[in-house]
DNA sequence: TTGAAAGCGATACCAG
DNA sequence: CTGGTATCGCTTTCAA
């Protein structure tokens, strides 16, 4: 790899006056600055990151980190930070912390080793004191703390959302699952299903689940144990949704005259359950580049239109939820 | 941040012995190993990887180049290979693809710069240049070409193992997918199933289909305009079953008394399908890990057993094949 | 067994 | 407008 030097020598002037050319910062006469751009085509030469991250300390990598990338929410999240990104000529380094804070902080501490300018986190721990200390700034995607710039969906609304459209839709004897009690956005859906519920002629039930696919299937199973009158179920994320709609139908329930079952999250896969899944969607990708601009606008000390930012959540209506009447 | 300078002062050693202390490398006395040692601790020190790469020209970084992030088996690939690269002490720059050489190439730029050590690649453009002139190793993975080291399953047999259950089954007309034909992976298992088929008693049809999930639902409804009378789908991936199996479903057919389907690849949403999907399985968390410590190996200069790891898949019989009685 | 000093490849200050 | 040079934090000769 040709470096600095041999551009330099190459060009005829000194390493000094390549690096200005290179960054456009300080003057360099418009001859001089040919004879520098020829030279690096010639070599074909590219700065090296490394170097320059030393010196400067500061890299182009953005370090991202999921909570577990199995879960098809989060590659989508990581599309739109990656696209929004790429335009800004930066790159990621995606960390899959596996809801293990070990792998957490060890992401972390290569984060920080490698120099990156940023982080952006979906993880589940980001209250803790992982993030303490940092010496650039981390933005929360898909997670809402007190202290750190955020950018998520409407949790309460998308709740709301699911039990009124349940409820329209002729449930009378709803379960309502509950994501992990840590995390907030999954508590905002909750709460956001709840307020709603008692509000509403309706019996309910609370059964408390992980977001993972492995817990699943275990769930679904237990739900219709404990609970066979049910005629509706608001899960809290499509995994869960689509283990429960697999269990579902191997009782023999009948979707949706029978069972009404609504998601959350979007995921490619629901349109492709069968019954296709209907749901509430989060604009993932939308919101993985949101996350990017934001934490490139903190870098850059661009003022903020605001600290956080919430993104509107919308009923896909499907095939697990009957048909109604519209009276808008 | 503590440096090197900050451990040295501390200790009353110079730099040069906590260098040697740290990297367990040429002499150092019992004593002032534990003095260095406890300056290091006590200042909470960790080596700049910025600084140790650009002095040796490597890093602890491996490139890990995805063609679909979105695609859930990739992920889970993803995962075998960052939990081998996580036990030795190394991380991961995950990129995605996307299919575009453009993203491809810029990937691979990213990796140059920041020093990686290798290369790990599912991507679909292996067989071109974009990996010549590489100063470190490159493994692909899931893929297959002449002439680098790699990790992969056996589609030959997974084809025909496809071919055969569907055949034994009872499936007289059958609609065969077949992948993309730049991928080697993706010909071997049809090449598999036409081999297969070609010997049995039975009809059959090819159609040509991504891999990718915007192009499945299409693909699903063509199908089953064009061949409506196909009792048997052997598809090209999961994610073409599914979209096929939710399509069968809309339609009115029964499975798997009237039409059976078997996918490829096992992700993990194939068994919440309902019915859920036989398939054949590729060990994707293993691969992961092969082709991992293949590249350490390599990067270790240790002795290969072999340069191309094949792995065997199986078939997961589940609900969209008929039962048979067991003969073996 | 230890330390001084020369890099690694880039940036940025300061002098000219 | 241009060039010399110290510097970033670490590794590795080479001498002592």
């Amino acid at each position: 790899m040709a470096t600095i030097r041999d551009v330099a020598k190459r060009a005829g002037v000194s390493v000094a006056t390549v690096s200005r050319v290179l960054n456009n910062k300080g003057y360099a006469h418009e001859d001089t600055r040919k004879l520098v751009n020829d030279a690096i085509k010639e070599l074909n030469y590219k700065p090296n990151e490394v170097a320059r991250s030393l010196y400067k300390k500061k890299s182009r990598l953005i370090g991202l980190l999921l909570p577990d990338i199995r879960n098809p929410f989060f590659p989508e999240l990581a599309r739109g930070v990656e696209d929004e990104m790429q335009e800004q000529g930066l790159h990621l380094i995606i960390g899959n912390a596996d809801e293990k804070p070990e792998k957490e902080i060890d992401y972390i501490q290569t984060f920080k080793q490698n120099n990156v300018i940023g982080i952006i986190s979906a993880t589940n721990h980001a209250e803790t004191k992982l993030y303490e200390n940092l010496s650039f700034p981390v933005v929360l995607l898909d997670r809402i703390t007190g202290s750190y710039p955020s950018v998520y969906a409407d949790g309460l609304d998308g709740g709301k959302i699911a039990a009124q459209e349940m409820v329209r839709r002729g449930s009378k004897r709803i379960a309502l699952l509950r994501g992990p009690i840590e995390l907030r956005t999954a508590q905002d859906r909750f709460k956001g299903a709840v307020d709603e519920l008692c509000d509403a002629n309706v019996d309910f039930q609370v059964i408390t689940s992980s977001f993972s696919f492995h817990d699943a299937e275990k769930m679904a199973k237990t739900l219709f144990e404990k609970f066979p009158e049910t005629d509706g179920i608001i899960a809290s994320n499509d995994l869960s949704a689509a283990a429960i709609l697999h269990e579902a139908l191997r009782i023999g329930r009948s979707i949706p005259d029978d069972l009404q079952i609504i998601g959350y999250d979007d995921i490619p896969l629901s349109k492709l359950l069968f019954p296709s899944l209907s749901t509430i969607r989060q604009p993932a990708y939308d919101m993985g580049r949101e996350a990017a601009k934001l934490l490139m606008n903190i870098i850059n000390n661009k003022p903020l239109a605001q600290k956080n930012i919430q993104l509107p959540v919308t009923f896909i209506e499907r095939q697990t939820t009957r048909k109604v009447e519209e009276n808008d």
